[in-house]
Order: structure tokens, then C-alpha cells, then sequence
DNA sequence: CGTAAGATGAAG
DNA sequence: TTCATCTTACGG
């Protein structure tokens, strides 16, 4: 796919507006990115930073390969991993804006949760609650974006660079100031502004 | 080994 | 703002 050719930067801001898929016997549930990380081979904040290890060699696969992992002991995230083998980077998936299987989303959320109904909003708008939405597990974790239940899909019109704003990323205690993060200007779908 | 911190989310 | 919850990285 010709958008892995690209560097992870660019391509964390271009991945902005791509359908993310997911469709298995459960049924299939779309939404469009709108808000990106990403984590570089020299960023303090990238699990790929030291070492490889157990954990981050997804992320030193080749382009498209799926990086899963747990976070505070009970929530996952969902990278895809960049540039060319051997080297640890990947663009974090934050948020998305559902436009398919809104029920499939709902009801896997609310398992998760004590609330009996929640908001479109409240689906995809960060990390962790677009991988219980989408139904992703860590038993993805090392699959392939171009040959697995999961896929994405390049937006009909080209997303222009004044509809996105990059800012420092969330979450992190290191690499704070690097403007890492790519969202859709004024999308309510964004987990945060 | 022991332990602290972590790319979060929900509730108070 | 606090807490739930547990794997991994790293120091001793």
C-alpha cells in the first residue's frame, strides 16, 4: 500500500480521514480516523525507544503490521507499524468517527461498562474504547493490516493540511513537547482538544 | 527478585 | 481528581 512508503510522521497525518475495518462473525464495524500518533525510532515516549523486546517487535515489523498491547493493566491500544523492517516506529490509532455497526459498538462497549446506553460520541474517542468498540484483542497483536480481519481504506477526496491541527500527544511523561499529534480541525469525535 | 510507572477510562 | 488493575522494564 502506497501509503507505507511514506515516513511515520506523514503518514500518522495522512492516515487522518481512512475507513478502519474490522468485520468478523460478530458482524462489521467501520469508523474514520481522525486523530493519530505517532511514535519515532529516536522519541523518548516510543516503546521502540531502548530496545526490542517482547513487547515491541510488532513494532520493528514491516509497514501495516498490528501492534496491540496493554495499558494500566486493563485497556488496550492499537498501533500500525511503519517504515521498513527493523525499525521500531508505529502511529497510534486515538479515536474514530463511527459510521458503521454503531449497535456492534455499542453493545461491546457497554459489556465493559455498568452504563445501559452510550453516545456515538462515547464509542471510538480514544485508544482504549475504539478497541472495545471495533472488537480488537491482542491476539491481533503481530497480524497484518493487508491480510487480516482488519483493513483500512483511503478517504474518496484527499483530507488538505488546513483541516488538520498537530499537536503534542497525550498520556506521556516523556517526549511532551514533540508535536506528534494529528487530529480533524473541529471533529467532535476527537477524544480530546 | 521487587517494584514503579504506564501511549486510559469511568466515576466522584 | 482518584482509582481500578497488571505487564513490563529496570534496578539491586
Amino acid at each position: 500500500m502506497e501509503i507505507f512508503n511514506l515516513d511515520t510522521l506523514t503518514i500518522a497525518k495522512n492516515l487522518l480521514g481512512y475507513s478502519f475495518i474490522h468485520e468478523n462473525d460478530e458482524g462489521k464495524t467501520t469508523g474514520i480516523i481522525v486523530e493519530t500518533e505517532a511514535y519515532l525510532q529516536n522519541d523518548p515516549a516510543c516503546h521502540a525507544y531502548r530496545k526490542k523486546s517482547l513487547r515491541n517487535a510488532p513494532m520493528f515489523g514491516k509497514a501495516g503490521t498490528i501492534y496491540v498491547y496493554q495499558i494500566y493493566g486493563m485497556h488496550f491500544c492499537v498501533n500500525i507499524s511503519t517504515n521498513q523492517e527493523d525499525i521500531g516506529e508505529a502511529v497510534l490509532i486515538r479515536a474514530l468517527e463511527p459510521t458503521e455497526g454503531l449497535a456492534l459498538m455499542e453493545e461491546r462497549r457497554l459489556k465493559k461498562s455498568k452504563l445501559n446506553q452510550m453516545k456515538p460520541k462515547d464509542l471510538c474517542s480514544g485508544p482504549g474504547k475504539l478497541v472495545q468498540a471495533m472488537g480488537i484483542h491482542k491476539g491481533m497483536n503481530d497480524w497484518h493490516i493487508l491480510d487480516s480481519e482488519l483493513k483500512i481504506i483511503p478517504p474518496k477526496i484527499q483530507i488538505s493540511d488546513n483541516e488538520i491541527v498537530t499537536t503534542t500527544r497525550i498520556g506521556i511523561t516523556q517526549g511532551v513537547d514533540l508535536p506528534y499529534r494529528f487530529y480533524m480541525k473541529g471533529n467532535k469525535f476527537v477524544s480530546r482538544f
